[in-house]
DNA sequence: CCTACCGATCGGTAGG
DNA sequence: CCTACCGATCGGTAGG
């Protein structure tokens, strides 16, 4: 399977690292990061990685494959991602654990956080279940809080109603610095950004969740 | 100026109320919430008003500029379903008072909450400046901050931050509805549902702004 | 991994 | 408001 053939050029990974559906993974999450589902093109995802369409097509059966192989590698590594959790912390703790992780993945990955975020918006980009690739992220989160609130340490609300709050408030740092104009622009990898929105985050959770 | 064609039909719009441009926009505005601005068609916004696309592309000239035209109305009616606003309340209660009026144009009107939210997630959907539409609203949200800064009665954040949490909230209620899976949707809709989010967003705004 | 090709659909224009 | 047409681009296939 190893090509020989002479008109390889490959322009984009230097020294040609990993495996080509490894770089067309890479190059399909940015491409789509940036167009959307319907936007992006498989000619502008293959050029990237110094192939041809056909050929990505070999690897990836269609555009819908592509994108859906490109959302289950987001989750997947969000959720290799996450530690410490089934610690004997505080409830609160143990949520805020959580929440910091998730807020780190989306800072050095925005091109995840773009794609989640839509998500939200795109109601007919899933065929069938919405949840079929996050549902294990979804169920991280809703669990802590159920135990949180079964230990009486959060007030009785529903998880939704929390996740819908301040998992959103993660992907919007991440995805709106640069939409509220060059005057507001922020750097979502800054130090300072970053601390500011970690502490009113934390402040926000505390605020849904303390028992009344 | 009025069409006397006979082989208009207009099967949407019983009865034919109000100007075609009008019903464009209203048909556009459905079209690009679902479909996102590269997936929509507009082929399909006019069927849907009962015309042909060259009929449509004598009222908007391009599609980018039908797409601005929904943007520029939403926000408009948006800023206009506004009141109370520059009254002697607290400032906490203040913008309260935004926000509620926010979700309540949001989930009375989910296409234009789809609309915005993606505006969050496309990067270059907008050739010049991002808030070319929605500075309005989003000034009307930094102004109630600063000025509960200023009084002292909040604490010293950064506008933006409390906007990318709070706002965010009332998009992502009203958009997720059917996004957590069947097990897990709610209506935007309904009275209890809506009544649990408020308060849990009036919460979360409070442990959000309120003075250390 | 490639070239060559397919049908479908797209936004937009000409002209009336 | 229409029909007819344009070039461009799309995802996907054939075949090697």
């Amino acid at each position: 399977m190893a090509s020989v053939s002479p008109g390889q050029l490959s322009p984009p990974a230097a020294t040609r690292t990993g495996s080509t559906r490894e770089e067309l993974l890479i190059a399909a999450e940015r491409v789509f990061a940036r167009h959307g589902f319907a936007g992006a093109s498989l000619d502008e995802v293959a050029e990237q990685v110094g192939i041809r369409r056909p050929s990505l097509l070999h690897h990836f059966r269609s555009k819908r494959e592509l994108y859906d192989a490109v959302e289950r590698r987001i989750f997947e590594e969000l959720n290799a991602h996450l530690t410490g959790l089934e610690a004997e912390g505080a409830p609160f703790e143990r949520l805020m654990t959580l929440l910091n992780q998730w807020l780190t993945f989306m800072v050095e990955r925005p091109t995840a956080a773009r794609i989640i975020l839509r998500n939200s918006s795109d109601l007919i980009s899933r065929p069938a279940d919405p949840v079929e690739f996050s549902w294990r992220t979804v169920e991280t989160f809703v669990r802590l809080v159920e135990e949180g609130i079964a230990a009486g340490a959060f007030r009785p609300i529903k998880p939704v109603v929390a996740l819908n709050i301040l998992g959103s408030a993660v992907l919007s740092f991440v995805c709106n610095a640069d939409q509220f104009g060059h005057r507001r622009r922020y750097d979502a990898t800054g130090r300072a950004e970053r601390a500011e929105f970690e502490s009113a985050l934390r402040r926000a959770a505390w605020g849904v969740l303390a028992p009344a």
